[in-house]
DNA sequence: CGTGCCAGGTGCCAT
DNA sequence: ATGGCACTTGGCACG
């Protein structure tokens, strides 16, 4: 693949290149002292400073500054880039509709741009994610609890749909919310509803059982668990619980010329 | 500001710029053909294509693809980038501790990199927040209700802390919840968290009232508000009722050199 | 499309 | 550090 790469390049010349990379279907990648606004779902205004704007093919900006790991300012995908000279400025707006929005970036200088064919996976799959927990739960149904048994998973109820339902050893059922981390209040508030909302479906009366399966739960979570009669079970995500191999360890000793 | 900008460069000169652009505190800008392999919170294998790899001083890595804002890979500010040839490939390696996490990126071939002294504001003053939802209601506290009389904002509750406590015409307790935007069950059940929470603070029998201020509320957050005897009061972010002066619309035609 | 919910959420501020 | 929550949250899957 091939780059184009500007050094310190004229506003033309920046217009030009910009102008063939959206073309091309390029990202590129902008350095350059820069103002930027925005209007829309809400509004703000960032002032004068050396950035770095980065245009993707599918509408997205993002202006990053030297900290973070949230744009200081972006457009979302599907998008729309422009750009002109204006004022003696390169202005790079990017717009999109429905909620309508706009991103304004004005260089007062560009000192370097690239443009570049990204391409190849966009997504990896992920490991250890809540749909892992919930394998490993119907796998195991008894780290839910004794004699549970699953019925179904994301069964919809007037709150929302259920993560895992099932009845106990007793035949009652009960509702299971699955969290891949520690959780507060709001998971609580979570498994709540949808136990109200079984309640309602079942004939008066009916014991219906809720279960935060979850590593570990804040204090004011435990409380709200108690007040709800709600239970919790600790299930770290990947219960290894393996044969004793560990995963192999790459890489560790041995680097030559390392750096940093 | 000066960049330094290597057109597709050897992994030995890659290696040495990175350094030096550590070393200076420059935001690094790279694209190439690279792998990506994460392991931390969750684990993650991408596999071979051409991406774009930004690095910044504050040990922030992205991994971009050529779609959507976040990016496929990346690490948060705090970690350690690191960088060594191995296996002909230029491995850049970005750590952290707690949690323990990692992030390799391996190039087989990198074709540009750009390093750059990125600096000036980082923060903007956005405007259409939560904050300024709460400013106007106790601007005019009738948007909530006729009569209501705020008395504290963010009073802390054993369910936490309430966005705008007050008192109705009657003299009875009102929980207030501020939502910017659109909202679902989620919000409803953190009101009615808060609610429960100064009821059981008041003497038996004191009636609380609970009103969620939004935009607007789905269907299920209506039934569930209905549910709960809540109330929803819709007020658009910025309820301008302005004067009749629009806001000035800049820069809207007579464009030239225009592109894209 | 909107609704609902997970996310390696991130970021901010409080204790 | 942990906790609680807002965020221009983003992203996905489903009706």
């Amino acid at each position: 693949m091939s780059v184009v790469s500007l050094h310190e390049p004229s506003h033309r010349e920046t217009l030009w290149e910009l102008e063939a990379a959206f073309a091309r279907g390029d990202t590129v990648s902008v350095f350059g002292e820069c103002t930027v606004e925005y209007d829309g779902r809400a509004a703000s205004s960032l002032g004068p400073g050396a950035r770095l704007l980065v245009l993707k093919p599918d509408g997205t900006a993002l202006v990053h500054t030297d900290e973070g790991r949230t744009p200081v300012n972006w457009q979302p995908p599907g998008s729309e880039h422009r750009a002109a000279v204006r004022d003696g400025r390169l202005r790079v707006r990017s717009t999109r509709t429905n909620p309508s929005e706009t991103l304004n970036v004005r260089f007062s200088a560009v000192d370097h741009l690239a443009a570049y064919a990204v391409t190849g996976g966009r997504s990896v799959d992920v490991v250890g994610s809540e749909a892992d927990l919930k394998a490993r739960i119907l796998e195991e149904p008894s780290l839910v609890a004794d004699g549970f048994e699953p019925q179904a998973t994301e069964r919809e109820t007037d709150a929302g749909p259920v993560d895992v339902f099932g009845v106990d050893a007793d035949g009652h059922p009960v509702v299971v919310e699955l969290k891949r981390r520690r959780v507060g209040p709001d998971a609580v508030g979570q498994l709540a509803r949808y136990v109200s909302a079984v309640e309602r479906e079942e004939p008066d009366g009916t014991p219906v059982g809720g279960v935060l399966v979850a590593p570990s739960v804040t204090d004011r979570a435990a409380e709200l668990l108690a007040e709800e009669g709600l239970d919790h079970v600790a299930v770290d995500r990947l219960v290894a619980e393996t044969d004793g191999t560990e995963l192999e360890e790459t890489d560790v000793v041995g680097d030559d010329d390392t750096v940093g």
